[in-house]
DNA sequence: CGCTTACCGGTAAGCGCTTACCCAAGAATC
DNA sequence: GATTCTTGGGTAAGCGCTTACCGGTAAGCG
C-alpha cells in the first residue's frame, strides 16, 4: 500500500494500466467483470488498483456508457411554523424517501437527494439541474404543475407521488377513495355520526381532491350531513388545521360530531385546537387522519387514520422507474392498498397494546 | 413550445446549437455565463433551449470541467430492533444531514446519499461508488476504521462527523469535553450526587472515548465515585442502554444515583428499562443524556442532555469539504461548542414551557 | 506440420460538454 | 481610406471512461 504515489492531476484508467502493465481496455474489463480476462492480466489490474487506490469516475463513466445510476428525488422541507410534534418526527415523505433508497441500492443506484424550502422561486431551476445529474426523478407531491410535468417528462423519465399519471410520466399512489370510503363507513355506519366535516388539504392536490370526493360521495350515499366548503380549507400542515378549527369555533360556529382530516399532520393541529377549546376528542367530536404516520399512534387520544404504505410507495416509485429506464416500459399508474386504521380518536375504546 | 420534436437519441448541445443557428460554443457560454455574447444571440439560444426541453447532461459537464457539484454522504440506516420512539423521530443523523443539504445548496451543491445497513458487508464498494460520483465525501461515525479513511482521503477529499482527523481528512466534533464537564458538575456539585456511572456508547468511537475520559476526569476531581467497566459497555443504540440496565439489576447490582449516558438514545433504553422495574427517575436515579435530539424534551421526565449544535455540524462539514475542494484549503479539525441543557432527569424541578 | 478456430487484449472512436485559440468583422485612429 | 484595436463567435481538443473492431497467438484439426 504505497503512499508515495501523488499524482498531481486526478488518477485515471490509464494510470492504472501502465501500473499493471496492461492497457487501459483490459482493466475496463476487468473492474466492470465483462470479456473473460486471463487470470494472470486480472491480478496485475486489481493490484495495481488496490496499491494505487483507483476510483473510477462516475462521470466519465456514465457519459461513456449512458447510465449514471443515480435517481434524483425532489420534495419539500417544511418550513412553515410548527407544532410541536410535527418538526420531529419521520413524517410522510421521510418514509417514502427511506424506501426509496431502499430499493435503489438493490440496483446499484444513488440517491440524488434536493429539498427545496417553500419559499424558494427557483424550483424548476433546481429541479433541472437534478435531471441533469441523474437517469430519472421521483417528484414528491405538489412540486410542479401538471404542465411542468410534462414538460420535464419529455427530458428524462419521471415518477411522481401522489400525482397524475399523464404525457408521459409515471406515478405512484395509494387507494385514496377506499380509505376514505372506509373510513367514512366507520364513523357513519359503526358509530353513528350524522354529520362530518372534511378539512381539506391543499386545493390544487390530486390526493386531497380524490379523498375530498370520495368524501362526499360516501357520507353522501350513508346520508349522513357533510359540513365543508371554503370555512374548511386547510392545507395539510397542522397550523392549517388549527387554524381551520380557531376560525369556525370563534364564528360560533357547530363543529360536526366528526371532522375527517385530509392527513395526520392536519389532524394533528386539530387536536390541539381542540384541547385548547376543552373540546373532548372523542367524546364531543371525533378526528381522524389519513397516512399513519409513525406519530399518529402516540397522539392523545391515538389516531384512527388511513394507513398508506409508504415505504413501499417509494420503493414502487423507484421500481418502476428503473424499469422504464432500463427497458424503456414501465407501469404508468400504480395504486397501492390502503388499510384502516382504528385507534381511539374516532370513539373507539382503547386496545391493549402488544 | 412544440412538443413534436421527439429525436431518439438524447437531446444534446448540437441540437441546440442548429435549432438556434449558432456554434455549440455560444450555446455553452449562453448557458453558463460566460463570454460575453450579443443579446440576439443570447435571445436565440435561450428560446431554442426553451423549445426544445433541453437539460445539459451533468456527467459531461462534470467530466469536462471537473466538478460534479455533488457530495456524497454515507450513513448507517438503523436496522437493529427499536424502542418505541426510537425509528420515529428525527434521530441525530437526520438532522445533521438536513444541514448538510441546507449548507449544500447555497452553493448549488446537491447531496448525494446512501446510507448503509448494519448487515450490509459491501461498505467499502459502495462508499467507493459514492466517491467516484461526487467531489467529496462526508462520512457519519463509525463508517470506516481509520486506516480505510486514511486510504479514501487519498481519493476524494473526505470529512469525517465525530472522528478524529488525520493522514488529510477533515473532521468535525463538538466540544465533547467542555459538555462532559459540566454535566458532571452539574450531577455532583448542583445536585450533591456521590456515585456516577458512565453508560458507554460503542467502544470504537472517538465521541465515545473523549466522553468518557472526560467523565471520569471530572468524576474524580469532584471526588464522586466512578462506576464503569465492561458492565457498563453500550452501543448508542436504546436497546444497548436497556440491556445494560437490566443484567446489572438482575445480578443484584446497586444502582449509581446517577446514570450519564453515552447519548440520548441509551438514556432512552434506560429509561425504559428503569420504569419497567418502577425505579423512579430521577428520584432513585438521575439519567441523562448527550445530543439533545428532538424527543429528549418529550421524554418523561424530560432529559436532561448536552445539545450538540447538529444541523450546524452538517453545514460545516459542507462548508469545511466545499473550500476545500474549491481552495485546496480547508480546516482540518473543527471543534463546535456544546451547551448544558437543563431539564428534569436530572433532578431539576420542571420549568415552565414556553 | 500447416491451416483453421478461438480467444485475449490492444487501438481508437466517441459519449456531451467546456474552453483555449484563432479568425473575421466592426470601431477607432490618423 | 488604410491600419490597428476590439470583440463576438466558431473550430477543435480533450475530460476519463466503455467498447467495437481487429490483429496476434495458441490450441484444435486433418
Amino acid at each position: 500500500m504505497s503512499d508515495q504515489k501523488r499524482p498531481k492531476g486526478t488518477l485515471t484508467i490509464y494510470d492504472v494500466a501502465s501500473q499493471a502493465g496492461v492497457s487501459i481496455a483490459s482493466v475496463s474489463r476487468v473492474l466492470n467483470g465483462h470479456g473473460s480476462p486471463r487470470a494472470n492480466t486480472r491480478e496485475r489490474v486489481l493490484r495495481a488498483v488496490e496499491e494505487l487506490g483507483f476510483v473510477p469516475d462516475g462521470a466519465a463513466r456514465a457519459l461513456s456508457n449512458g447510465l449514471k445510476e443515480v435517481v434524483g428525488v425532489v420534495f419539500r422541507r417544511g418550513e412553515e411554523t410548527h407544532f410541536e410534534d410535527e418538526d420531529e418526527s419521520l413524517l410522510f415523505i421521510d418514509v417514502i424517501n427511506r424506501g426509496i433508497d431502499i430499493a435503489a441500492q438493490r440496483r446499484g443506484f444513488d440517491v440524488l437527494m434536493s429539498s427545496v424550502g417553500y419559499t424558494d422561486n427557483n424550483i424548476s431551476t433546481r429541479i433541472s439541474s437534478i435531471a441533469g445529474k441523474a437517469d430519472g426523478v421521483i417528484l414528491h407531491d405538489r412540486m410542479l404543475p401538471a404542465t411542468g410535468i410534462a414538460h420535464l417528462a419529455g427530458v428524462v423519465p419521471l415518477v411522481t407521488l401522489a400525482g397524475t399519471p399523464g404525457r408521459g410520466s409515471m406515478n405512484v399512489r395509494c387507494d385514496n377513495e377506499a380509505g376514505m370510503r372506509a373510513l367514512v363507513r366507520h364513523l357513519v355506519k359503526d358509530h353513528g355520526y350524522k354529520t362530518l366535516g372534511y378539512l381539506a388539504g391543499r386545493a390544487d392536490s390530486p390526493d386531497n381532491r380524490s379523498r375530498s370526493k370520495a368524501f362526499e360521495a360516501e357520507a353522501n350515499a350513508l346520508k349522513a350531513k357533510v359540513l365543508s366548503g371554503p370555512d374548511w380549507q386547510g392545507n395539510y400542515s397542522a397550523a392549517g388545521g388549527a387554524k381551520v378549527v380557531e376560525t369556525l369555533l370563534e364564528a360560533g360556529r357547530k363543529l360536526p360530531r366528526a371532522i375527517v382530516c385530509a392527513n395526520d399532520q392536519t389532524a394533528l393541529g386539530v387536536m390541539h385546537a381542540l384541547a385548547r377549546r376543552r373540546i373532548n376528542v372523542p367524546g364531543d367530536v371525533a378526528v381522524t387522519g389519513f397516512d399513519d404516520v409513525p406519530v399518529a399512534r402516540h397522539m392523545h387520544p391515538p389516531l384512527t387514520t388511513i394507513r398508506q404504505p409508504m415505504q413501499e410507495m417509494g420503493a414502487t416509485a423507484f421500481d418502476i422507474l428503473y424499469s422504464r429506464i432500463s427497458t424503456g416500459k414501465g407501469e404508468l399508474d400504480v395504486v397501492l392498498p390502503v388499510q384502516l386504521i382504528v385507534r381511539e380518536s374516532c370513539g373507539c375504546p382503547p386496545r391493549l397494546r402488544a
